[in-house]
DNA sequence: GCTTTACCGACAGGTTGTCGGTTAAGTTAT
DNA sequence: ATAACTTAACCGACAACCTGTCGGTAAAGC
């Protein structure tokens, strides 16, 4: 019934690793608050003195798990962005939807995301991502308005805008009808032409492709 | 030493005021997660069950909390925008302000609302306030669409937009030098004007105003 | 006098983080 | 090669909390 406490070595990295992929399951089924320290030591099969010599505490765990997920969107955005072959708009609709994780590894995650056991997990991912997005699409702007596509007076602000806005109001339209996704989604890009001092739909049929491709 | 348990009755929303007034103190003082019902009971001087006879969780109180302190803010905002003597753009930027809770009465609160800790409550309370403040800000859109002084195809989105901005922007202007605010500052009225379709410095000195006057 | 409701405090069951001790792995010395 | 030593992963008991429950008591209202 009992496991036998064999002992198995393993190499920091490695149990590190190890802890941090049952710690994000476990997040992800129960959230942040509910998961406790004992539910992963458990799962692992290690003891509760092991998961505190790699980890001073739960929290680093969490932000240990942060930067993992967020450095992958961030490195994706940045190479997006060098493609200098591909049109702008479409560069920059694909670095912002870089930020939308739904895409991405962590689409499971999403779901559970917002639920208020995980508010510190959702604030963390969105300061991270922010700041790390953010500089990439200011420079995307800056090239547009060299290139005459864009007419921006302040670049880094209208990124801010644009990105703050989309991770926040892209967050919850699982709970929308279709048809207010699509409405959703014309007004964003009439808002980001706007903002941009674009010409009208320069941006619309980018955005619109992405976000009926991502969410059916 | 001990102060002897002396019964003293209370009417219920007494009590509950009386619980809801402590607890907030402390989620300041202490973050919400930090903050035990143990220092909420000590300090108040009640048992444990009288407190869990009034409120069926820690969460449920933080839930009171948010709500009477975001009561305030939306209907004050709602009290503004019905003034129509006052010039539109006005009414706009001070109810865009009533959100941002540093004027009123939990100025204090706001200091530690960053921290970690509170990431509940932070959630919970901007939740409540785009919910709230977003309609009052699309009807004042419409109205300054039908005056001609605003042209805006998507009245509910463009305020949303502009409140979800404001709301995490001007979150974190504490650690930023008096310059830069004004940047942002200017960098949100002139992006404000592109979404509204207004012209050029038709919202600068009223946002300005505000800025300038509430962060000194 | 009876019912309702505010109040009490012990308690169960859970949590995180600490710490001294143990064992495996790696390194140096002989 | 092997013995002696050092480093680093690992263990599990434990202290010090925490939240929420529950049976019982006392005051208020009818």
């Amino acid at each position: 019934m009992k496991e036998k406490s064999m002992r198995v070595v393993k190499s920091a990295q490695e149990r590190k690793n190890e802890i941090l992929d049952v710690a994000e399951q476990l997040f992800e089924e129960k959230g942040f608050d509910n998961a406790s320290t004992n539910d992963i030591i458990n799962r692992i099969g290690i003891a509760r003195g092991t998961l505190y010599h790699h980890f001073a505490s739960k929290e680093e765990i969490l932000d240990a798990i942060v930067e993992r997920m967020t450095r992958e969107g961030i490195s994706k955005a940045s190479l997006i962005v060098k493609e200098r072959s591909v049109p702008i708009c479409e560069r920059l609709t694909a670095a912002i939807m870089a930020l939308n994780i739904k895409g991405g590894a962590a689409s499971e995650v999403f779901d559970q995301i917002h639920r208020p056991q995980n508010a510190l997990l959702h604030q963390k991912m969105q300061e991270r991502l922010l700041e790390g997005v953010v500089p990439i699409i200011e420079g995307l702007i800056r090239e547009g308005n060299e290139t005459g596509l864009f007419d921006s007076e302040y670049p880094r602000e209208a990124a801010e805008m644009i990105m703050i806005y989309s991770s926040v109001a892209f967050d919850e339209l699982t709970n929308l009808s279709n048809e207010d996704i699509l409405k959703k989604g014309q007004a964003f890009a009439y808002h980001a032409e706007k903002l941009l001092g674009a010409k009208e739909n320069t941006l619309k049929d980018a955005i619109m492709n992405i976000i009926t491709s991502q969410n059916r």
